[in-house]
DNA sequence: TCTGGGGTCCTAGGACCC
DNA sequence: TCTGGGGTCCTAGGACCC
């Protein structure tokens, strides 16, 4: 039998719901801020972190270090991060390295070193969570924290957060303590680096409408492209824009969404936990291949990348029922073809042979700049009986 | 001198079943 | 003979984020 509310004890119907506290924690220019940890004779200096194949900076006779100048560089990389300095060049994260060096020839430029950012990524998420556990993992360098339940004013904690970041890993961040995510994830943003930003919902006209409707954490180029065409620029005006109007233009879902996040409004919960939905890899070549001139070398890297992927679902415990392919060509246009096996596998012979299927239904006139293949509808592998994983022996296509 | 690699979520049409 | 919905799965593409 069901308990009614109006049976629940005195306490529990007099007690105020607390009011919910978000905090969004974002690590400054995290890679290159790592790097410099490493290297702190660049600090002050424009460095940039990206590319492949980048030498590591050389020792001298001298005990100094040699470093790679952007001039210097040449290929199809882009950039992952830049510091404070390189950024005030105008040189930001996802730029083309070739571009970036048209702006900053004699920035410095390192390879990345994922394996040493992951390891800084696990000590600052450990020292917040030795402060407030509940944590939402959103990347590399980013969280999102629940505080409702700390009996502590957020500048305080706030304080004591970065602190404990900073004693853990030497790096600074910056935090937006709001009542949701999606003003959180805005505010950490709002005083950067090393800031800390607190904002209730009074604030919004003062803070929040003013800004850019870009700064909404799911409107990206396109919506905000589209959005513009209706004279909306900033948040304010996305909040005195008519519903019906943005309805009719962007549909029930997006619309409704836009009328919300205007007005600061955001009931979703913080995801502590979360299994993986697909596990991918992808590679761009060097030079555009074509799939007859160049076959011996694209079959390779093709039977490479499902290795790979097989490894990756190997080691993270899952085998998957569909593979598919990403294709990117010349032009820059993408495709992607899957399929869905009647048993699920993590075995790279299965994978490459049904990654083959798909790319039998894909134009190849073309010359192609990418290839990926991708592993979905994953399931844990110790839920699935032995008898329902296909091995290399059989494969039903 | 074009634009990386790893993901998530949403939409939409067709198949298929009830 | 004609005309239904609803639900789920599969596939393809696209927007967006870090």
């Amino acid at each position: 039998m069901a308990t009614e509310p109006d049976q629940a004890p005195l306490a529990d119907n007099t007690a105020q719901p607390r009011k919910r506290r978000i905090a969004h924690l974002d690590m400054d220019a995290f890679f290159a801020s790592v790097e410099l940890l490493h290297y702190p004779e660049l600090r002050g200096q424009p460095v940039v972190v990206g590319g492949r194949g980048i030498d590591q900076p050389v020792a001298q006779a001298d005990g100094s270090r040699r470093f790679a100048r952007l001039r210097d560089y040449a290929g199809r990389g882009v950039v992952t991060t830049a510091t404070y300095e390189a950024r005030a060049l105008g040189v930001f994260s996802a730029m083309g390295l070739m571009k970036s060096a048209q702006l900053a020839p004699d920035a410095i430029l390192l390879p990345a070193n994922f394996d040493a950012y992951r390891d800084y990524s696990r000590r600052f998420k450990a020292a917040v969570a030795g402060i407030a556990p509940l944590i939402e993992d959103r990347g590399i360098d980013e969280i999102y924290i629940d505080l409702t339940d700390i009996d502590e004013d957020s500048l305080p904690l706030a304080r004591r957060i970065k602190q404990a970041v900073r004693d853990a890993t030497g790096l600074s961040c910056s935090i937006g303590i709001t009542p949701n995510k999606l003003l959180a994830k805005i505010c950490s943003d709002l005083d950067k680096p090393d800031g800390i930003t607190l904002l209730d919902m009074a604030d919004l006209p003062a803070r929040i409408w003013p800004l850019p409707a870009r700064k909404i954490n799911g409107i990206g180029p396109k919506a905000n492209e589209r959005l513009a065409q209706l004279g909306i620029k900033t948040v304010g005006e996305l909040a005195a824009t008519a519903p019906e109007r943005l309805l009719r233009h962007f549909g029930q879902s997006m619309g409704s969404w836009l009328c919300q996040v205007a007005h600061g409004i955001d009931d979703r919960p913080l995801k502590t936990s979360r299994e993986p939905k697909s596990i991918s890899r992808e590679s761009t070549f060097q030079r555009d291949l074509h799939a007859r001139a160049d076959r011996a070398e694209l079959s390779e890297i093709f039977t490479g990348i499902c290795l790979r992927v097989a490894e990756d679902l190997a080691r993270k415990g899952y085998v998957a029922r569909t593979i598919g392919i990403k294709l990117r060509y010349a032009d820059f246009a993408s495709v992607t073809r899957d399929i869905t096996l009647a048993t699920p596998t993590a075995d790279g012979q299965l994978i490459r042979k049904a990654a083959g299927e798909c790319l039998k239904r894909v134009p190849l006139t073309q010359r192609i700049r990418l290839l990926g293949v991708r592993a979905s509808t994953l399931l844990p592998f110790a839920d699935v009986p032995a008898r329902q994983i296909s091995l290399q022996a059989e494969l039903p296509l």
